[in-house]
DNA sequence: TAGTGGTCTAGACCACTTC
DNA sequence: AAGTGGTCTAGACCACTAA
């Protein structure tokens, strides 16, 4: 036997799923719940935040408690970094990303803010420094209309880029055909990529840039990117809401008994 | 000002991260910190249910809050997929995983079920096959130990493994080399794969399977196989305890501008 | 039987929003 | 001022574990 409050946001959920409560919609009152005989406010708060944990629904204070809406993921793969965008055009990879779900870009949904910084033990390692080396690091948090989607900044060591538009950067992103484009224009033409990822909780500060529900978890993103000569060109760091991404990508299996003839 | 459960859960945090409290050892009991003057019994719960829900502490009636084992993150990466590891010799995937890992493989710890199904509209569209046809289901828990990892299960056509060890399995995983070393042997060489992540709150049966704290996440992959021609041989799906794994892909960075030519 | 965490209640009070 | 969710308390009781 479930606990009380467990049953009620079960129940609860089931009607969400089932579009008996409409995304937007208003929930009833926790103090209607509590007169309705679902148990004392404790035990039907703690059902509401229940559904808040598994990002159901949001409440606050004064409003209520309404359905979230349940935006569909936004999928990344490794096409959103073809060069024919950056290089022949001028789109950049989170450009692309709108496209391919289908969403607009406006401007004025990227903020970007361009400082020389030590590098953190895992950015000095990524490029190969020593600890406290100094670096660029371009922070950028992304928006959709008015909802921050992720956040992404990339590291890199002041010997590719001063002198760049990225280190004097105009408004939007890195200006035409973005990072790459620029690394590009300085002799660093990107050839091969390394994506790490992993999820875990959400820290305080994350939760509220993003918009997190308490309890929510986020997805981090390391991605190092060489040249063909093997030269780490940049070290980019995501956060990205876990429940708001996919991630997709194609490689041939390998063959280690091959390598010598590939 | 942060209600008095988070500064408490907060305090707490951060001597376990300072490792005042070790991995294994017990917190403070409930009723003592309400002794303490902490709070009353649902203040110092609350808090004691966050710690839970952040993945840092376990509790159980009758015996009492203890420290998690803070366990590395395993990470997969694309070379677990080699050839030359299941076709030439006689590792599976699974067991190239361990060792990466720095871990031990004991027999026993992944068990298997195998059964005739009627496929979901989801592993009917990896095969572009009808709704409800008949696939194959070979469905994995694997474990570490004592401790589950995550569950695999890989779907295939009926005509691509009937009268394979698949089918008609021996013990431990699918016998020499696995499942693509069946397939190999049956004339289906792997070539080509793609792999979908996200994340998304853990199911209770899936939380109950993996020994999950309440509020824990997954990550969901679903790994579609190709050969050369661009069949589909293989579709798994696996569930991943979020907090527990890491994934690395590599790849060159794409240019359709020369795709003609490659 | 004694000790642990977990649930539930009734009610007071707080923080915030809207009218 | 009225209505929303959020916090906190004191205490009762339940579920489970150990000796």
């Amino acid at each position: 036997m479930s606990p009380k409050w467990r049953e009620l946001a079960d129940k609860l959920a089931e009607r969400i799923k089932r579009g008996e409560y409409a995304p937007g919609q208003q929930l009833p009152h926790i103090r209607d719940l509590v007169e309705a005989g679902e148990g004392s406010k404790s035990t039907v708060h703690a059902a509401y935040k229940a559904l808040e944990a598994e990002g159901l629904v949001t409440s606050s204070r004064g409003h209520g408690t309404v359905v979230r809406q349940q935006a569909p993921l936004k999928r990344l793969g490794i096409a959103r970094y073809d060069k024919a965008k950056w290089r022949d055009g001028d789109e950049v990879a989170f450009i692309a990303d709108r496209v391919a779900s289908g969403r607009a870009y406006k401007r004025g949904e990227q903020t970007q803010s361009v400082s020389r910084v030590q590098a953190s033990p895992l950015v000095a390692a990524a490029h190969g420094l020593p600890e406290g080396s100094e670096v660029y690091a371009r922070a950028r948090l992304v928006k959709e209309g008015d909802q921050p989607t992720h956040t992404l900044t990339s590291y890199y060591r002041p010997e590719h880029v001063e002198g760049t538009r990225i280190v004097d950067p105009t408004p939007g992103p890195a200006g035409k055909g973005g990072g790459f484009r620029v690394l590009y224009d300085a002799g660093y033409e990107i050839d091969r990529m390394r994506e790490e990822l992993f999820a875990r909780i959400a820290s305080p500060e994350e939760a509220a840039l993003l918009q997190l529900a308490h309890g929510e978890w986020v997805v981090e993103l390391h991605r190092t990117t060489y040249t063909a000569d093997g030269t780490v060109v940049e070290f980019a760091v995501g956060i990205h809401a876990a429940s708001r991404f996919a991630w997709a990508y194609d490689f041939k299996v390998p063959d280690s008994a091959q390598e010598a003839s590939q």
